[in-house]
DNA sequence: CGGCATCCAACCCGATACTG
DNA sequence: CAGTATCGGGTTGGATGCCG
């Protein structure tokens, strides 16, 4: 398998069963489940908490990414059979190792959010230019 | 901003424009992203070396990640106008820099992943008792 | 209040065909 | 060889309405 290429990846990455990225991280890589994750990170909060504190999210969405994430053991869930009902979601010590595992690449993105539009920026202007020019 | 809610997560978690999760993260996390860069942070590669080391990612959408990847400066894009013409990609320091903070991530995907795939079997489980209790 | 069900729009992505 | 262009299915995600 890894003398398919010279200078290739490790076996792990070419097993589309195995490979960590495929398998954990595509799942747990999406922006809804990190923000709720670190929103978590400073508290327990309840479903209408959570969704007041990210705008940007569905009630829909938020219901689906909280599910997964109690699915996969990151997040627990705690239900309240009041009147109304009450639910508050909390992180689990497994949520939080992921998310610490996160942290660098969380302040690297803060770190080099305007090197990236800068680049962006150049890389559209000279691919006009060259539209021009053709 | 922040007295929204107790304990909830620093203001820069719910600016829609400026967190570094929305913005960054979510064009980079994404699984073919992370993949390729792996790939060629073990050397440089040929177009249809990278396809055929992904074998489950198609021609479009290679195309389109390293292009995503050439715009954001993670990865530099090399032409050689011969017949038939070749085109190498390689991974820049910047790239480089961004793989060095996910290796944690991957290293907790890899090490996990059977805990996970457990906790999901445990929790369909327990929701399937509940469904036929009803 | 905290969902779930449904409908519908948007876009993601693969397959295919064609070009320099 | 390394793309671009187009079509179409499948999934994602928003909006709305109903229920415990």
């Amino acid at each position: 398998m890894a003398d398919r290429f010279p200078n290739i990846a490790p076996d792990i990455f070419y097993d589309v069963e195995f490979c960590p990225i495929r398998g954990v991280f595509s799942r747990l890589g999406g922006k809804w489940c990190l923000v709720i994750l670190t929103h978590l990170n400073f508290g327990t909060h309840r479903f209408s908490e959570l969704l007041a504190a990210i705008p940007d999210i569905s009630q829909r969405m938020l219901t689906q990414s909280v599910r997964t994430l109690e699915r996969d053991g990151l997040v627990s869930r705690k239900v309240t059979p009041s009147v109304p009902p009450r639910v508050d979601y909390s992180i689990t010590p497994f949520g939080r190792s992921f998310l610490s595992e996160m942290e660098g690449v969380l302040q690297w993105s803060l770190k080099n959010r305007s090197t990236i539009t800068k680049t962006q920026d150049n890389y559209d202007e000279k691919k006009a230019v060259k539209l021009k020019a053709s």
